[in-house]
DNA sequence: GATTCAATTGCAAACGTTTGCGTAATTTTT
DNA sequence: AAAAATTACGCAAACGTTTGCAATTGAATC
């Protein structure tokens, strides 16, 4: 705090002006070699370190992403940063994480300081409630002042913005296609929260498909869940307790497979000659699930990366939006595999 | 970018001085209640942000934490991070995440940027590089300039420092005391990656625990692995090759004991029967475990939220240095619940 | 020896905001 | 009516750095 040292106490010390210093430490050719030699030496000994807070100030760039997302406990959303700090710390730039945990007044506030803080761009997932009431002023101001903003996963507006998604739809189109081809005639699904375009896109895919095949979606067939396996329990049992249960279940995803595996467990059904099980976003721990678990990948690493190179791209000028969507990929093991086909 | 308006802009507007505009938004009494509500209302309309950046340059003081961790995948990093965020949040600070994945080197660069960015304290979790070679001059060097550093689980003084740490030690003796009382003869132990006081620390309760009951550690019952359920596999079919098998196992993790049980159940061992388990973190999926694993809590959620109350009692004022020891907390799950007592 | 040129370095403004102090203008007190 | 007090605002410096331009120095040219 108080022992920092900046560029005039150098100038004290060589009896020089400010400038001087500057341009020595930033080896400038106008500098004679020898001071430039001397001061880089002193500043190094001395460990001085440049005050980026100014520089950010002058050259209006902060070299700061600031991150909106609704959670971070979930293997996908850590990707996600895992994939933007892998692009972005070789380009220089700083990460400014803000959780919001679902809540539209956190993504408000954390958008404004943000963007006090002069972030050069936000990338941002929407929360559910920002979705499910459609408040999007705050958004719309920021794009105003043209602050490069990036959805990821979840976007509010058809055009004009920049997004990096994957195709939930055709994730959980594979998924149920995926169940159909290994014999399920009943094909069960649990449904995200709703308001989420995640959730909402997963069941679509889940419903194409089965109309492509000539099924219905039957309502007690299909059953609500948060993302966590605790909420998954209730509702396997509801889809168990059916006349008519089930033999395969596509999941929202795979935390969530963990619950249902439990109850179908407990009830003493097989996985997966009695009910067949896929889930998504493929998190590390699926092949570890009490019969490894099939799940659809959705990339969660790339759409971090590729969400970067966006950035990195629009700050390099290129100023029309890009929309990029990334193939998801259908993972197959234990909890789907029937080795008889229909 | 371009279009972001400054206190100058709307002083130019009301054909007054910066200070004027500067005092009005602040509310302070010195200006005339009428002129300070229509400065108000205009900055309002026109969605003025202050620039936090010159604030910042002006006070010495950015109201940004930086946080050095080595990994951002576990359930106990993200929980450090809510927690982190949970109580710094309502006081008006960001976070800037840097995730090292164990390297020495980004942690170097990611602490120098820090300190350029003048982030007002650093919260950090030592890389195992760092550890491995004692390479500390970047630390040294950082707190030389009275930068708050806090520690988080690793350190590498022993005094001198603000640190929160879980007591890991106790929560490996817990452990494998309870696997004593369920009767377990020979208790394995898969130890953590080398270098890391975590893991150090673990194996250290598990054989001070065994010294107690009057049991030497036993070189073929302890195997190293990663904090990864693949190195486990490999781990566990070690132990199991033994000619005198274990019939209790304490792991380093939760997700080292799914790789465990994978193993153990393709063997056709029964657990807990035939062997016991008990891992660490009690990681949100541990009770969905293909069998519900017993677990050694960390809180990890408080190591964050502890972190944050010592920075900011350091803010105010509160200089000597701050060591929290959080208590673990041993959850009993059917991996380890015998049923019968020795 | 005066002039030109190149090589170094300093000056000052700029980025956006705050704040102590000075200064008008207005009101109150004597 | 003069002096004192109050109210409301402006000036300028400060935070740390960069950069265009001016200024200084010394050497080289005519």
């Amino acid at each position: 705090m108080g022992n920092t040292v900046s560029i005039k106490d150098i100038a004290r010390k060589f009896k020089c002006a400010p400038s001087t210093i500057s341009r020595a430490l930033n080896d400038h050719p106008m500098i004679n070699i020898d001071t430039r030699k001397t001061i880089q030496e002193y500043a190094n000994k001395i460990g001085y370190q440049k005050n980026t807070i100014s520089l950010s100030l002058l050259n209006h760039c902060s070299k700061t992403l600031g991150v909106i997302i609704p959670s971070i406990s979930h293997y996908h959303e850590t990707a996600i940063i895992e994939g933007l700090e892998a692009i972005l710390q070789p380009a220089g730039y700083l990460l400014n994480i803000c959780v919001t945990n679902e809540s539209h007044a956190l993504e408000r506030e954390y958008l404004d300081r943000l963007v006090a803080n002069r972030v050069d761009a936000i990338c941002i997932s929407l929360s559910q409630e920002t979705f499910d009431y459609s408040l999007n002023e705050h958004i719309d101001l920021a794009i105003s002042r043209s602050l490069p903003i990036i959805f990821m996963d979840r976007f509010y507006h058809a055009l004009d913005v920049d997004r990096v998604i994957t195709d939930d739809f055709k994730g959980a189109f594979m998924a149920t296609e995926h169940l159909i081809q290994m014999g399920c005639q009943r094909i069960a699904h649990l449904h995200g929260p709703r308001g989420i375009t995640v959730s909402q896109q997963r069941f679509k895919g889940y419903e194409a498909c089965l109309k492509k095949y000539g099924r219905n979606v039957e309502d007690e067939l299909v059953k609500q869940v948060m993302f966590s396996p605790e909420s998954a329990v209730e509702a396997t049992k509801f889809l168990l307790d059916q006349k008519a249960k089930p033999d395969g279940i596509f999941a929202v995803n795979d935390e969530v497979c963990f619950g249902a595996m439990k109850v179908i467990q407990e009830r003493n059904y097989k996985i997966p000659e009695d009910i067949a099980l896929v889930g998504f976003d493929d998190i590390p721990l699926a092949a570890f699930a009490p019969i490894a678990l099939s799940s659809v990948s959705r990339q969660s690493k790339k759409i971090g990366e590729q969400s970067a190179q966006l950035f990195l791209s629009k700050m390099n000028g290129i100023s029309d939006h890009q929309q990029v969507t990334l193939e998801p990929e259908l993972i197959i093991r234990e909890s789907s595999q029937r080795n008889h086909y229909s």
